[in-house]
DNA sequence: AAGGTATTGGACCGCGTGATCCAAAACAGG
DNA sequence: CCTGTTTTGGATCACGCGGTCCAATACCTT
C-alpha cells in the first residue's frame, strides 16, 4: 500500500549501538548516527523519535545480547565457579583488546554519563542490574547446594559483590591497569566467592 | 604595573570543579562554567587556556582532594583493617547521599567519559591511579608485618583489587544499587582481604 | 495503468556551542 | 597625573547541533 523501507530495523539499532558505544551518548552527533547505519536523517527520524529514543533502543538491544551471553553461560552445567570464572575472564579479555576497540560496556558507560540525570535511562540500568542479579544469585545459590560455595554466606550480597567487582574492572581499566593487574583482581575476586 | 585580577584562581578552579563533577565534561557548558564561577567569558579565557585547560586543572584539583583525604587516613595509626573500613564506608556514605547530589566520583565518571578519547587526561588518570595503588599497597604491606593481614598473599594485588572494588561500587550505585547492597559489597571486600 | 501512501534525500531552521575580539576600565610605576 | 599594562564585560564569530520540512521517489493495491 505504500513504498516499503530499504533498511533493517534492526540492523540500523545495531549500527548506532556501535556508535554509541564508542563514543557515549552525548559525543555522539546525529550525523555520527547517519554515517554508522548509513541512513539519511529523514530515515532515522522517521522510524526512531529521537536521538535519545534511538539510544533507548540501542541500549536495550546490548542489554539483550548480554543476557543472552549470560544466561547460556549459567545455564550450562559447569561448576559455578567455572561459571564465574568465565565470566570475569570474559570482562579481562573484552577490556585488553587492542587498543583500537577499549569502549568499556554500554551499560557502565551509560550508567556512569546518564543515570544521574535521565529517569528513563536510570531505570532501564536498574532493570538490567536486576537480571544480572538475580541470575548470579541463583548460580551461587545453586553452587551452595552443591557445596562449591559456602552455604554460611550470603547469595545474594556475593552476586552484589560479583557485579561490582565487573564494574570495577571495566573503571581501572579506563583508568590505567593493565591486563595482569585485571587478572589478578578476579583472581581476589573469585577466591573470596 | 597593571590592573590586578579580582578573583582568586584557586577559587575558581573549585567552582568549576563544582560544575564538572555534577554534569560532567561534555554537558558542562562554557556558560555554565561562567556562572558557576561568577566570572565573564574573557576572564575565564584570559586565565585558563580553554575549557579543556580548565576542565584539567580542576580535575588535579579534585584528586589532590582526594589524596591529601587518603594520605591522611593512611598516615594515622588506626589497625590497617580500620582504615580500609573508613575508606569503604566513605564511599558508601558518597554514594548514598540525598538524591540531590549523587554525582559519583569525578575521577570515575572522567575515566569512563575521556580517558578513552584524551591522552592527556588519561595520563593523569594514571597517575593518580599509581598514586592510590602505592598508598594502599604500602599500608596493606605494614598490615601483613603487623599480623593484620595473611603475609601469603600479594599486597599490590590486592591493592588493586581494593581500587577495583571502590570504583565498581560507585559503578553500582549509579546503576540502581542500594544503600544497603553497596555495605554488602564493602563488608566482602573487606573480608576478602 | 493509475491512485494512494509511506520512505527517502537533502535543504533548511533556530539555537547553543567553544572561542575570539575590542573598547572601556582599573590599577602600578614613573 | 600621566603612561603602560592587564583585566573585564559584552558583542560577535563560525560552526555544529538536534530536529523539521518538502518535493521526489518507489512501491502496493485496485
Amino acid at each position: 500500500m505504500a513504498r516499503p523501507r530499504m533498511f533493517d530495523e534492526e540492523r540500523a539499532v545495531d549500527a548506532a549501538l556501535q556508535a554509541f558505544w564508542t563514543a557515549g551518548y552525548e559525543a555522539t552527533s546525529t550525523q555520527d548516527l547517519c554515517d554508522a547505519t548509513g541512513l539519511g536523517r529523514s530515515s532515522i527520524y522517521n522510524t526512531f523519535k529521537s536521538k535519545h529514543d534511538l539510544f533507548r533502543r540501542a541500549l536495550l538491544r546490548y542489554m539483550d545480547g548480554r543476557a543472552e551471553f549470560q544466561q547460556a553461560l549459567f545455564g550450562g552445567d559447569l561448576p559455578v565457579r567455572e561459571k564465574l570464572r568465565t565470566l570475569l575472564d570474559s570482562v579481562v579479555v573484552e577490556e585488553c583488546g587492542p587498543p583500537g576497540e577499549r569502549r568499556g560496556c554500554l551499560v557502565v558507560n551509560t550508567a556512569v554519563e546518564l543515570a544521574g540525570r535521565d529517569a528513563e535511562v536510570a531505570r532501564e540500568l536498574e532493570r538490567d542490574y536486576g537480571r544480572r542479579l538475580e541470575l548470579l544469585t541463583g548460580a551461587i545459590a545453586e553452587g551452595q547446594r552443591a557445596g562449591d560455595i559456602d552455604a554460611g554466606k550470603d547469595a545474594r550480597a556475593l552476586a552484589h559483590f560479583v557485579i561490582a567487582a565487573i564494574g570495577g574492572m571495566r573503571v581501572s581499566a579506563c583508568a590505567g591497569a593493565g591486563r595482569s593487574a585485571l587478572e589478578g583482581v578476579a583472581r581476589a575476586t573469585l577466591a573470596a566467592i
